[in-house]
DNA sequence: TGACAATATGAATAATTTTTCATATACTAT
DNA sequence: ATAGTATATGAAAAATTATTCATATTGTCA
């Protein structure tokens, strides 16, 4: 294991976190459709506004989606395609165990 | 999002939260050489050995890794290349985000 | 068998994360 | 400006997870 792994660990370990949380998993599923404002995303995965946007500056803060602003909306979107690769090998990997 | 989606979700963060943890991360990217016994991978990652057993479990219950008894010592190994993938290509994701 | 080394385990503690609650802010339309 | 809707935020509470500590178990070898 080399130096530039034990660096590496943190990251991969801090992006896996992001995208464990079942709550977050939900929007990111969400999201994948098309993009939803806050209050599409509360009623479609049933959980509080205020949970929804906690969860959201999470996501935002690791790239991992992005808001856009149109009048009093703010529309959420996947920020990159390569989270909905990573969560569909990894359905695969999850599936095949059992 | 269809019901399979739902029930999906659950074993996705399940699996997520597992790879998550920085130890067992430290614990999956040693055995990627090979195969180690408990007390060398509590010197190479400088953990209790306690902690180490602990996180073996959690591992081998979610099939990640595998302990072969040989005599004495139990060498642990990967159980699959499916991990090392998975790993493998969110490492390159988290890097191109910086 | 007994002593020893390796690994596992249960319970307690520490640390972290998720969720809620109350409230603030931002924008729109009248 | 005011009222109303959408979203954000800080602090507290609840829940979960990681780590430690003490000890148990398993196997080896003299």
């Amino acid at each position: 294991m080399t130096d530039k792994d034990f660096i590496n660990i943190k990251n991969i370990s801090n992006f896996f976190s992001v995208i464990q949380d079942e709550t977050r998993l939900l929007i990111l599923f969400a999201l994948r459709e098309k993009p939803l404002c806050v209050n599409e995303i509360v009623k479609k995965i049933n959980k509080s506004q205020s949970l929804i946007s906690h969860q959201l500056v999470i996501l935002k803060k690791n790239n991992l989606v992005e808001g856009v602003r149109k009048g009093n909306y703010i529309f959420y979107q996947l920020k990159d395609d390569c989270i909905e690769k990573i969560i569909d090998s990894t359905a695969k990997h999850v599936f095949k165990e059992k």
